[in-house]
DNA sequence: TTGACATTTAAGCAAATACTTAACTATTAC
DNA sequence: GTAATAGTTAAGTATTTGCTTAAATGTCAA
């Protein structure tokens, strides 16, 4: 087994800001790669690997239609980030409410 | 600036299974570095390099006493990643309710 | 069929990451 | 004091990452 257990999982995907900013913008609906490179200061190559470790991870899927590939976000394996999340969402909660008790 | 805009950012420091797995740990109440590396097939160091990435970001604090310094949890850097995440849920959950307006 | 366009793949590189072992610092116990 | 305990810091290393430019692939347009 190499050093990261899970080495193309999810985490490792949306840990980089610009694999998170191409998600956030495939929220407005699918794009082909020259439209979503277009906002980075980044050559086309490198979002295309960008888009290759969020393929890999499923966090988006592919349309080809001519010389065009269109992008489309598919949000699922996020599901097991907002899981996992979700158990620490209490913590900050129990805070908060502490927080309105001490205002009441 | 570097290649890597936010580097030490929370998304990175989550991006690691073992640190994700200390986190976990560290619900349970604060722990001291012994005991928070027991489970992990890992030297120490390395735990607390892992425990100094997590501190950087403020997801964890230190207590000392005596020889011994308690880690503590502090999720509250978490809910950035859970508003970013957030946004997203909606996806999901219009799937759902396809699927349920399908099933109905 | 030649060339432009959209995108990927290849090759190379500097920096970052996740470890390791060895050495250090602080605290307690004898 | 001396030694054991708890932990960090230092130094070194193999691997991965995030980019780059150059070359390759596939598609449409003249």
């Amino acid at each position: 087994m190499s050093r990261t257990a899970s080495n193309a999982d999810v985490y490792n995907a949306i840990a980089d800001p610009t694999r998170r900013a191409i998600l956030d913008l495939l929220r407005q609906g699918e794009q082909p790669v020259r439209q979503i490179a277009q906002p980075f200061q980044m050559s086309l190559p490198a979002i295309s690997q960008h888009l290759s470790v969020l393929g890999e991870v499923g966090l988006i899927t592919q349309r080809k239609e001519g010389r065009q590939r269109f992008y489309r976000l598919n949000p699922e394996p996020l599901k097991q980030v907002s899981d996992w999340v979700s158990h620490y969402e209490q913590f900050w909660q129990e805070k908060l409410d502490v927080l309105g008790n001490y205002l009441e």
